[in-house]
DNA sequence: ATGCCTGAAGGGTTCAGA
């Protein structure tokens, strides 16, 4: 089973991209961030070319902002929309979704940006991170929390940590947060498979960054329960971040083996794996660079 | 000192993103 994670900036913006990226990686679970989509928009746009696919839909967006989504053709059982606990800011945000897929508990999550670690918005960022804890913690275990975390989970995550020092995504409470949540058990498993790579999931679009492969990692894909040890391959595609109207994310894509007493299909190799080695020479390595900044 | 890029809403510009 593949199940992949993109943060998509816009469904209706991503459409030449997201549906050429089904066909060609064709994954059994997608879950989506940032729709910017309310629920009828998502299925008018998307609902046929899906179904077309063998997708079933769970959505839960609103307009402009937010919005989340699960993709799935392997069942798509007890979708619960929102997160029970969670902050508003000030009222509910679409920021989560689960269902059950293939026997496997999914949760789409687009974690509140924080903006600044002085701002009203990353308080709200650290409650709506608890209540997410207590909600997969009250699951079963074998859950894949897969999303855009907006956080790094360590300075090996970011080009130039020394670039984000005082900035959101890289603090001690939003890294202890989100160890929190892995704390029940949960494995980030593209740092797993690649301990020693420079991987990113997200480039600023200004300034070059992607070129330079100047990015963070902050969409991840974190498996519980039984789900770690059926991992076999794991990666970002960074392929989908290139060309023609990308979104500024890249997809996060795992396969797993079926389960034990399931049936044993075919294995499809990666098609592409992250392209460097950390420290290997170009890109990041001494070289100071300036983050692209808000006013 | 600042913009850099993109999307959305709403209106001829502003906010948000990370």
């Amino acid at each position: 089973m593949r199940i992949a994670t993109w943060n998509v900036n816009s469904l209706k913006q991503r459409l030449p991209r997201l549906l050429p990226w089904l066909d060609e990686r064709r994954p059994d679970v997608v879950c989506l961030q940032e729709t910017k989509v309310a629920d009828q928009a998502f299925a008018e746009l998307l609902g046929d070319q899906v179904s077309s696919r063998g997708y079933g839909v769970a959505a839960h967006g609103e307009a402009a902002w937010n919005g989340v989504a699960i993709l799935s053709r392997v069942g798509l059982e007890d979708v619960v929309r929102g997160l029970d606990g969670a902050p508003g800011f000030p009222h509910p945000e679409a920021r989560a979704v689960a269902a059950t897929c293939g026997g496997i508990r999914v949760f789409s999550v687009y974690v509140p940006n924080g903006r600044t670690p002085e701002s009203e918005h990353y308080h709200y960022k650290l409650a709506w991170l608890q209540a997410l804890r207590d909600v997969v913690a009250e699951g079963p275990s074998d859950a894949v929390v897969c999303g855009d975390m907006n956080i790094a989970p360590t300075d090996e995550d970011v080009f130039d940590p020394e670039a984000y020092i005082g900035q959101t995504h890289v603090t001690e409470p939003e890294r202890a947060a989100l160890a929190a949540l892995q704390a029940l058990g949960l494995h980030d498993v593209v740092r797993d498979r690649w301990p020693n790579e420079r991987v990113f999931s997200y480039w600023d679009y200004r300034a070059g960054m992607f070129h330079q492969d100047l990015g963070m990692r902050i969409d991840l894909i974190l498996a519980g329960g039984s789900v770690p040890e059926r991992v076999r391959a794991a990666w970002i595609d960074r392929h989908a971040r290139k060309g023609t109207g990308p979104s500024d994310h890249a997809p996060v894509i795992v396969d797993l083996d079926e389960a034990p007493d399931g049936d044993i299909g075919p294995v499809v190799p990666p098609p592409s794996a992250p392209a460097r080695r950390r420290g290997g020479g170009g890109g990041g390595g001494g070289k100071k660079v300036k983050l692209p900044q808000s006013p």
